[in-house]
DNA sequence: CTACATTAAATGTATCTACATACATTTGTG
DNA sequence: CACAAATGTATGTAGATACATTTAATGTAG
């Protein structure tokens, strides 16, 4: 199926438009399939995010702003999230005893064993959605989508 | 600035779980630089969605579950979506004479003109975040999104 | 015609998000 | 040290979203 077929239309004013919205429909429809396989365990796409993160620190804290950076959605939100991880016990967070208006987060066991459950799942997805591109489709994909977000964090830092 | 200094962090399993995050990534971008556009006419990006939808209608009336298969994001709360564009005189909406389930719902001259104040900056933003593509990268982005598409919407039903 | 299933839209509810702001702590400057 | 500015985090609030359920209208079998 097509965007077209997909959106039910068939009217775009170039391919710029259509890869715009192509980027926006698949974003969408790869977290609905991310949700589905996250959301049996109680944990939302966000709270998986940062839950990836904090495993990646390998034991080591991090501050609430460095995890909010290494989001894909870098909200100011970032304090509820990590309050979710800890009221489920997949976090712990405590004052930065260097800085008193850190707060350092780490991932605790349970947090691990989560995520131990949800890889293999989550890769499968990751193969299967991207079935069919070879090597060199793949790396081109990145490499113009690298460029689009050149294009776009050049556009917000421009107008902000 | 690439993926890696966009999250500040450089491992990643594969280029498809790459190519995952970057289509999330760039979505997220292209949707609040959006997002810039119509905050100051009052409007959402899904709403600005419908509106588009409503004006591709040429002065046809469309079901509501229609609109939600040609969004975007095709959510459930299609109506309540429906009910901000009505209380801001975007849109009207009113009973099919054929078949009193379903609410036809039409966009007002008062949408119409809102959209067109939008046409041009929509179009510069497109421009300018696809800027430095060649029209041969476009092509093959699009034709590489497709392919995810389909994917995902194999996945999509396979679960349903 | 009645009973039951199906369809279209709307609504209830909890959660999540955007945006602005508040609060506490630290840093820089004289 | 004093004090203004900057920084890190949390919160208030309105609005949006996910998911399930409800209401209303239509289709269909007996």
């Amino acid at each position: 199926m097509n965007l077209e077929k997909h959106l039910h239309q068939d009217v775009f004013t170039g391919d710029s438009q259509k890869l715009h919205l192509h980027i926006l429909v698949v974003a969408r429809q790869l977290e609905l399939l991310a949700r589905r396989i996250l959301h049996p365990h109680g944990i939302t796409p966000p709270q998986y995010n940062v839950l990836r993160i904090l495993r990646g620190q390998k034991g080591h804290p991090i501050a609430v702003q460095s995890l909010a950076a290494r989001m894909v959605d870098p909200s100011s939100n970032t304090s509820r999230i990590v309050d979710k991880l800890v009221d489920k016990g997949w976090a712990d967070r405590q004052v930065c005893p260097t800085d008193r208006r850190r707060a350092d987060v780490l991932i605790t066991e349970n947090g691990l064993s989560l995520l131990q459950g949800l890889d293999t799942p989550m890769s499968v997805l990751f193969s299967n959605t991207m079935a069919g591109l070879s090597k060199h489709q793949l790396t081109a994909l990145n490499a113009g989508l690298a460029q689009v977000l050149n294009n776009t964090d050049d556009e917000l830092e421009q107008h902000s």
